[in-house]
DNA sequence: ATAATTGCTATAGTTACTATAGCTTCAAGG
DNA sequence: CCTTGAAGCTATAGTAACTATAGCAATTAT
């Protein structure tokens, strides 16, 4: 039996993931000891394990859902699982484009900084313009750019 | 001078998100009508467009907010100018880098997918097998991948 | 036995918006 | 002048996937 805090540990997660899944339906209700503290075991280990792993590449949490109940299905054809994975492929896909082309805009901009003053910054000088705020708006695509939040 | 609505179809915002600048500092409060309702100038207009070809390049809020105020400094050396685009630069190559790998990841297992039962499917499989969980885990890089709003 | 650590629930914060509710104001037509 | 429909107002909650906190209870080590 494993405390919440030795399976994060194995998970390499933390403690309130475990529960932020428990909440969502991710993960189902362990045991719990005499004092109400949770129980694991070894298969609740494997199932956090498959979320995490989905997590890294990308997988969305209703597409997590997804899969771990397709999982539980082993006879059924996989085709449905194929699809959840070709659709994130296909969003990360996207993503790329994006963000190359985002790259490309920025590097041109920061390039043609000359280092003077802020009246003559190429950079102020490009985001001010708005001709060519058209070069990169997409239309409907407007994705946010977040940072990463440092854990 | 302009309405609310006028001035978020110029911006192709919508009008919450003018409200929101507003709230966030990013945007001055305007005039009011005797009503009570907003009315912008072309200089509100200039602003917006400013801050939303910032965004559109990937710029978080307390990044514009340092241009906004920059821009005001016309004197200044444009170093920071420069820095803070930057680091908007390092930052969208960083997730491209990630994304690359994410795609290799994702292909893989599409490719290796047979299209049989379940049972045998490589997706599941390689989701299942923590052993695989490292290839990706770069330490403290947890970026969260998120579906685009559809707007 | 006691102290330090870990766990519990519930709630709020993160980013950059978007959406709703319930109301008021505005602009155009008759 | 009056009505009507569109647009605007504030305040609040929701989005994704967690993270962080507060205030307390249980567990573990000494």
């Amino acid at each position: 039996m494993l405390s919440i805090g030795v399976l994060a540990k194995r998970a390499a997660t933390n403690v309130q993931t475990i529960r932020f899944y428990e909440l969502q339906g991710l993960m189902p209700s362990p045991s719990r000891s005499d004092g109400g503290q949770r129980r694991y075991t070894l298969v609740h280990a494997d199932r956090l394990a498959f979320i995490r792993h989905a997590r890294e590449l990308g997988f969305p949490l209703p597409a997590i859902r997804e899969l771990l109940h397709l999982a539980d299905k082993p006879d059924q054809p996989c085709a449905q699982v194929d699809r959840v994975a070709s659709d994130v492929l296909a969003d990360v896909d996207a993503k790329i484009v994006r963000l190359e082309s985002l790259r490309g805009e920025l590097q041109r901009m920061v390039r043609q900084c000359r280092r003077g003053r802020v009246a003559d910054c190429r950079i102020i000088h490009v985001l001010k313009d708005h001709t060519h705020s058209s070069c990169l708006s997409t239309e409907h695509n407007q994705d946010q750019i977040v940072s990463k939040p440092v854990r």
